[in-house]
DNA sequence: CAATGACCATACTGTGTCGTATGGAAAAGC
DNA sequence: GCTTTTCCATACGACACAGTATGGTCATTG
């Protein structure tokens, strides 16, 4: 086991830009990789996600790929990690608010997530949930992203003056319908769909 | 075009049983094929519907599925095609209910979804749409589905004395939460999720 | 300037999959 | 009983993909 000391999973840059002054040509670093990743995961899912493609899609080839990843296996560890963390921040700068706005805050939730803007943030956590229903350890980062998602809507609504077990409620509702929407088609169902959109989210936000 | 008429895309079973007494040995038929597909689709997704171990699971060899099938892409169609009459049947049941009791049937209906029980449904569920965020073809097939959903709910709700925005909004609702809870990981966040799913089943519900 | 290391291309093996071609066995039809 | 049809097995070719081995290029370092 752990033959090979000098190629560690994920070739983390070290020391590099020591007197990497203008990154002369493209150089390519994991953090490109996963990007890229995580580009491919949003339009193809994880079953799209596949090393030769990647590499295509960089300009190289996959003697680059084995260079910086150990497997293929190494670059979705990669990849889940980015978005966990990802997903963390943003859910920080979402339900960061002042006292009193919390119910504007949440209704902005709702709608940051389900506009038509922010496609490809849906797409990505689509691709994520599919991937979780197959692989226990993406399943583990969802559950925990989940739980913390939660956790944060959850004292908006108690900020709101909602009981807690009201307020678990709501916060529960308001990410299924979010996510559920976005799984559903239903553009031909009315001809308002922004009175659709503004009625549902009154119904999880207000008492 | 169309050169091989003795083998149609889907070879229909035409006038099979006519002395097929006993079913001697186990023949199969591309109805058992599109069962056993969807038994595979709903665990493994469709990327993992694969041809030879389709036929693996059914005990036999590629030979036997070219010869009910065209190709992949047909078996795929014929999936489909039973999905949405699967679903129409059963909406079409879930949704039929004497005057008076709309309620009750609604909250039925979300329970029927969200319970462990119908596991193997709502794993389809996801699967195709999944599929569907991929493929035109399987999206129209959901679209048409949900439509024919959100369709059905309305009246309830229409029946149960709401108006007819409302009863939209809340068949919306109603769908989007139950689809959403479904691929959430939310096990851990109470330590009574009956409590949890009764409040929102209350929310989406009652006036 | 020579040597080292970082980064990538090329070539290769092995496996899984789709689809086709062809033969064989058993039942059905005449 | 013989032929035809139905249903499936076997064998094959083509391709996509994961991963390895190896060599090449360029910049950095002494």
């Amino acid at each position: 086991m752990e033959n090979k000391p000098v190629k560690p999973l994920i070739k983390s840059p070290s020391v590099k830009p020591r007197k990497r002054v203008a990154v002369a040509r493209t150089q390519l670093d994991p953090e490109r990789w996963v990007d890229e990743a995580i580009d491919v995961l949003a339009r193809e899912g994880i079953s799209g996600l596949r090393v030769e493609v990647l590499a295509k899609r960089c300009g190289v080839t996959k003697g680059s790929f084995y260079w910086h990843f150990k497997d293929r296996q190494a670059l979705l560890n990669a990849v889940l990690e980015q978005w966990k963390v990802g997903r963390i921040r943003d859910i920080e700068k979402t339900t960061s608010v002042a006292a009193g706005q919390e119910s504007q805050q949440l209704h902005y939730a709702i709608e940051v997530y389900g506009a038509s803007r922010n496609r490809k943030g849906m797409a990505i956590e689509l691709a994520v949930r599919d991937w979780a229903r197959h692989d226990p350890q993406a399943a583990a980062i969802v559950e925990s992203v989940d739980l913390y998602r939660l956790e944060c809507t959850r004292k908006l609504f108690v900020a709101a003056g909602m009981s807690d077990a009201e307020a678990k409620s709501r916060s529960l509702l308001l990410y299924a319908c979010v996510f559920g929407l976005s799984l559903m088609h239903y553009t031909h169902f009315d001809d308002n769909l922004a009175d659709l959109k503004q009625r549902i989210a009154e119904r999880i936000i207000s008492s």
